[in-house]
DNA sequence: AAAACTTACTTGTCCGTACAACTTATTGAA
DNA sequence: TTCAATAAGTTGTACGGACAAGTAAGTTTT
């Protein structure tokens, strides 16, 4: 029954129960790795491994040149949702297309700056249209797409329409996202939206905004979704991942 | 600007590469640790930390005893969210509590089956109730909440409406939640939930339903929240998984 | 007082070796 | 043929040492 552990995990065992026990609080420094393979007997390879798991679990931090701090008491729970591409949660399934209808430069004013999350007065490549379904010609939502200007001439692209624009931008320049923040609200149509969705202003929509961040985190693009009432289900699946 | 890579990144970087290039295609074995140390004239002990980074990007699969099989071409990309209890994306902030108004059995009938997402028939504890902010009086939420019948009695608890009841049901009853599905959507108030928000029949909501499941993978608590328009937003920040 | 330098300390990278644990194919016995 | 034992091969664990790279505090210089 008790299955013998190797070292580095009882190691790292022993190290979590006592920052759990608070024998090194949340803030303080742990002993160097010297010290501590005194203490345990270990080499500093195998000590190394234990302390990687700590730190994969989030309880500890580590930098080179500086003591390793201790950042929680508590193995984080993490939920992961996985994905050979992004496209599965951040965005739809594949049957769908997006027809564009309009595409300007702008500068951002006070609301747009906060839906986009961007500064008041920088500049934006503005691309909105309608998005529909492959087979029947449902029109399923309004979206507005903001990328930086230096992307625009992606729409020139043949098969623009038919490919996620962050998978565009990827391709072309690189940009990998590093980051996404979702936002999920509700909210009535405006009129312009009502217009295009060919719905009543009175119609309430389900409005995503998708905000995504490079790996020097600098945002490159953001996606504004209105989806008119009971058209579309957004959906996800977190599971517990395990522990390294 | 290049900056030198630790030889350990560079071989993984090369192993990828020569994965996606096809040279090990998927389903085949790499060379053993030992032959790959000879090519590329570095220590075992580097080149299985660069295995180390290709296994946990999912390219490649090891079995202690057995070789190296290469399980797909190309790196997943894995996002992942991260709390110390799951709280912070999957329901409310700390700030809101909850007032029950409804406490009943029931059996699932066809649209509540839909809903839920358990058989119809099935047996349920239900508990029905707004939720409202700390401070100020403002109600934010109607909330359902579908627990087995097993848990009822955790209702009783003096502290029950403070605190989240999946929280509950782990300390009492110790079912962790593995897995998580989440659903979201835009619908108009029913007449009833209308009445129970003050708000008007016409107001649509954001919906938001959440199926929680344990190790077993058997749903054990559903929630349904109705939040009236544009009073809550709900955020979400996913993170490209770093290559460890 | 402020900036630049030096130094001690800590973590990161990399090498080497040895043995344990496990898988798989081969061999031998029933 | 079937099953068990053997052997070869592979990955996992663990030890050791050495130097590089980075941090932070103290010291010197400006």
């Amino acid at each position: 029954m008790t299955e013998r552990l190797p070292l580095y995990k009882s190691l790292a065992n022993t190290l979590e129960q006592r920052i759990y026990n608070g024998d090194w609080p949340v803030g303080s420094v742990l002993p160097a790795e010297a010290d501590l393979c005194q203490e345990f007997l270990s080499s500093r390879h195998t000590l190394r491994h234990a302390l990687q798991i700590l730190e994969t679990n989030g309880l500890i931090y580590r930098r080179q040149g500086a003591p390793t701090k201790v950042v929680s008491r508590q193995r984080l729970r993490r939920f992961t949702q996985s994905f050979n591409s992004p496209i599965d949660i951040l965005s739809y399934s594949r049957d769908t297309y997006r027809q564009n209808l309009v595409e300007e430069y702008i500068e951002l004013d006070q609301s747009l700056s906060q839906i986009v999350g961007a500064p008041i007065g920088s500049s934006w490549y503005h691309i909105g249209g309608i998005r529909k379904r492959q087979q029947a010609e449902e029109v399923i939502a309004w979206t507005d797409i903001y990328i930086l200007p230096q992307f625009a001439s992606l729409t020139k692209d043949p098969e623009h329409t038919q490919v996620m624009v962050y998978e565009q931008i990827e391709k072309k320049y690189g940009a990998r996202i590093e980051r996404a923040e979702v936002d999920v609200y509700a909210a009535l149509a405006s009129s312009e939206i009502a217009t295009r969705l060919n719905i009543k202003p009175t119609t309430s929509c389900l409005v995503i905004i998708r905000r995504y961040f490079d790996d020097q985190d600098k945002l490159f693009e953001v996606t504004v979704t209105h989806h008119p009432e009971s058209k579309y289900v957004y959906s996800m699946e977190f599971k517990a991942s395990s522990e390294v």
